[in-house]
DNA sequence: CTAATCTCTCTAGTCGCTAGAGGTTCAAGG
DNA sequence: CCTTGAACCTCTAGCGACTAGAGAGATTAG
């Protein structure tokens, strides 16, 4: 019915239209019909598509796990078991990272706070940078 | 003096050979002096750099801003004022990650909460992913 | 009908590595 | 001295999730 264009669909999703087409390539989101000159023509469900889509990279899923979810979705007498299993690793994975980044906000706010703002002769930033032992935290991999 | 292998640098840095190269190529570690056969020969001041860079990298500092304060470092004489840009920049960017993964937390928390664990008919985990309006919390892009 | 905008495909680039192929050099043991 | 096996070499390609740009064709409003 709605019959968008690409770009219809990509102001109506928030998701770019080059994107779009990248998540058609790679099996995302299915080949939509295209008009007479070869254009691509969506409807209103590729627009619900592309929202879940968008959620859920904002949430941090990667594309994987969120074409598993829209397969899940798309068979709703399933148990949710996975789509659970899914979301529960991706909660402790984002846990993982702020607990990281927490760690290296608080070195990086120590290092500032003690530089002198004189040369870099004595410029904490770059002797903690030198120096592991200088830190106090334990900050890893960042993710 | 030390006559470092590259694997022998890569144990004292905890940095990779292939990533040691990669440093390499892109004009991060200056090219070292060959053996006959043609292997790279180290000495300690390059497992100081390489530290120095590792340390960074935990600290979520891109290469491009590594380059530059390891110039900084080389050249004691200057204004600290730059490196602590960088690193004020770094900081804020860290703040701005984690403000926008506890957003993403807080949601997949409440997510993960509400679902009975029941059909993927009724799960909270795709309903709230296809539908932004259930969510609470502003989360944006993840960083 | 025309002009402006949109869309098409394709390739290549981003970041920071990582993996692998296929070949050479080094260091230690016998 | 010689052999063996680990370590090293270069080069290319791949990862995830896009983004940018070239050059050509389609659509749409006036």
């Amino acid at each position: 019915m709605s019959d968008l264009s690409i770009g219809k669909l990509s102001r109506a999703s928030g998701v770019k239209v080059p994107t779009i087409r990248y998540y058609e390539n790679i099996g995302l989101l299915p080949p939509p019909p295209r008009s007479q000159g070869g254009q691509r023509r969506y409807d209103k469900a590729d627009v619900e598509r592309l929202r879940f889509i968008r959620h859920g990279r904002a949430l941090g899923f990667g594309l994987d796990d969120l074409r598993a979810l829209q397969d899940l979705s798309d068979r709703p007498n399933q148990s949710c078991e996975r789509a659970d299993a899914i979301a529960s690793r991706q909660l402790a994975e984002v846990e993982r990272r702020i607990a990281g980044l927490e760690a290296v906000r608080v070195e990086l706010a120590r290092m500032l706070d003690h530089c002198a703002h004189g040369e870099v002769d004595q410029c904490r930033v770059i002797e903690t940078l030198s120096d592991h032992a200088l830190c106090e935290g334990d900050h890893l991999k960042i993710g």
